[in-house]
DNA sequence: CCCTGATTCGC
DNA sequence: GCGAATCAGG
């Protein structure tokens, strides 16, 4: 891919509008997010009303060469001793109640928004929320943790289609069954 | 770990 | 001019 002046114009209107490079690398196709910073800079646009960074740090040395050889030297057989690590274990059951269905809202993300097509990992919950024709449709977004899954979503996700839990054994109904 | 932009420099 | 590698930071 190369900047043509399309892609230039889509650039400068993604980067001028507040996007970030990954964002706009993602957005244009074919490049990565250091080809749109590198093009960002070299065509001035740099210094934008940096959202959530001051960012002032003294100038950066020349960058070292990442060594050119990698000739196997001797190591040191090293003893480690011993970590000792102590496994806690965590007091607390989360007593979370199965919801059924979509009545997990989206999860929001670091930067505000909810996870979309952009922004969506694999490390996160690709749980469908809401009509994709919507514009506030969304996936769940929280860590994936079975799965493409979160934990409550891989319960729904798995769940054969027939099988329902009955919630009816309650004790007031066993009350009225009774009396 | 995820992310952000900044910089250098070999190509 | 281009952008990977790297850095510095949230």
């Amino acid at each position: 891919m190369s900047w043509t002046e399309e892609r230039v114009e889509a650039l400068k209107k993604l980067w001028t509008e507040g996007h970030s490079a990954s964002q706009i690398a993602n957005q244009l196709g074919g490049v990565t997010r250091n080809a749109v910073i590198g093009k960002v800079h070299r065509l001035g646009l740099s210094g934008r009303a940096t959202p959530s960074r001051p960012v002032k740090r003294p100038p950066r040395l020349a960058r070292p060469k990442p060594t050119p050889q990698r000739v196997e030297q001797p190591v040191k057989a090293k003893v480690e001793p011993e970590a000792v690590e102590e496994t806690a274990a965590t007091p607390a059951l989360p007593t979370v109640a199965p919801r059924g269905d979509e009545v997990l809202a989206p999860a929001t993300l670091s930067n505000g928004e909810h996870a979309n097509v952009l922004n969506l990992r694999e490390s996160m919950c690709k749980w469908p929320i809401g009509d994709p024709m919507d514009k506030d449709f969304a996936f769940c977004g929280r860590a994936a943790a079975d799965g493409p899954y979160c934990k409550e979503h891989a319960k729904v996700a798995f769940q054969p289609k027939k099988s329902r839990v009955r919630k009816e054994n309650t004790v007031s109904n066993f009350r009225r069954a009774a009396g």
